[in-house]
DNA sequence: CGCCTTTATGGTCGCACTGACTATAAATGG
DNA sequence: CCATTTATAGTCAGTGCGACCATAAAGGCG
């Protein structure tokens, strides 16, 4: 509630709450869902990799927070990060979560196209961020690894009802690029002439750029590109399929 | 992250920030959606409505508090309490959402049956919970009306894909109560073979109770009697209809 | 140059689900 | 007994989707 204080509450008589933010940003590289990760230069878990994110600052909203730690902390362009659409996954309160202090994290979620340049171009510190496939992100440090969790489940369930998987994408993209998108988070294989007609079906899912094809990397007919249309959400839903994995 | 700490950093060097938790708590009753709503006995915004929550403490995870909050604020009875589904809605962490200090709150939403005893049975206090017809809560106290708002936009969405609404339902239903949830949640008019039919052939959704039947307040034939089945997805989703409202 | 491979794109067919609607059953009040 | 009310059963057409098949347009290679 922020409800009525406790008799005589005074904000100082308590052990104090720290309260951080944390990332999961992913991107589709190489047919493989990455999120991006830092190694932690300072104790606890020195040298485990660890989510990017960071404490929020007395004046700060937690999304504010969480876009200067990215910048902070990764090699993402400033552009990049300030246009980035960041959505809350949920908040870890669990009290031995850091065992520090009684540390509150707030956790977001981000979706990036895969950057020409990696983010190797980063930040200039020793340890920089890393992409990594998410299936081979060993231990991370503190309950990382159950965000991680948290955050792959929700993109896969968001793919189904809203627009989102343009974000994964350059601003023009193939059909079949974005087909990829789903085919990756999803770890499935899709009916490429049904996807097809189910996206453009779709009013304001992606635009045709008038007259624009891409070679496919040499071979086959070239694609038509499409940029990100106005919709946000999906009616009816994209379903994933059940059975077949990829 | 709980990420790296500034260099020097000392957890009561800065301003602290305390950290609370809100319920939206809803029922459906009379063919209305109401929301649990206490009036605030203390400054700031004494007298206006609020939603119950309150601090959390220092070994507490957010959700036993909020469950602590929700039995000493409201009159509801310690077992529903104790077994009631919390979902985390989000949290809010603008730096000037309370004026007393740096507050952040981590926001819960549950839906309860509609109670013989209403929350009248409440608490002792003199200021004790009331249901309150969602559509006439006036201004709420801080942001909580943005909560409340955030919160209703979630139900009705997780209404669709779903079996939460036999939450709002006593143990045994029958196919109108459940009917009339979706219909009071979402404001509109449904079809009731088709609903049926629907709610049917999901399975897991619901159970029959063999035999039983309750007769429908005198006039027309008894009603069949439901329980809650072990499903907790709907697949594929029940659809809001876009067009009539009611 | 002709043929094969590869990828994009266009279309067909049947099934399952849904919305709109009609019909029957079982209770109550006059 | 009949009208009313509510629950339950069934019908029928349209739609979306999965599983296919077919064609178009590029490059590689003999």
């Amino acid at each position: 509630m922020t409800g009525s204080i406790p008799a005589g509450y005074d904000p100082y008589a308590y052990e104090p709450f720290a309260v951080t933010v944390d990332l999961a940003v992913f991107t589709v590289r190489a047919g493989q869902l990455h999120v991006l990760l830092i190694r932690r230069a300072q104790e606890p878990h020195r040298g485990a990799w660890a989510l990017p994110g960071g404490f929020v600052l007395p004046r700060e909203s937690a999304e504010r927070a969480a876009r200067r730690e990215l910048a902070e902390e990764t090699g993402l362009p400033a552009r990049l990060v300030g246009e980035l659409h960041l959505e809350q996954l949920r908040t870890y309160s669990e009290p031995d979560r850091d065992p520090r202090m009684r540390v509150v994290s707030i956790a977001f979620t981000a979706l990036v196209p895969d950057l020409p340049e990696p983010s190797e171009q980063g930040g200039g510190d020793a340890d920089r961020a890393r992409w990594v496939p998410v299936e081979r992100t060993g231990e991370l440090a503190f309950d990382h690894g159950r965000i991680l969790a948290d955050a792959r489940t929700r993109i896969g369930a968001k793919l189904e009802y809203t627009c989102l998987a343009t974000a994964f994408c350059p601003p023009e993209f193939t059909l079949g690029e974005l087909q990829a998108v789903y085919e990756t988070v999803w770890d499935t294989v899709l009916d490429r002439p049904n996807f097809r007609r189910k996206v453009l079906a779709t009013p304001g899912f992606v635009e045709a750029v008038p007259g624009a094809a891409r070679l496919t990397g040499g071979r086959g007919k070239p694609a038509a590109l499409y940029r990100a249309g106005p919709a946000t959400a999906l009616h009816p839903p994209l379903l994933r399929p059940e059975g077949h994995r990829r």
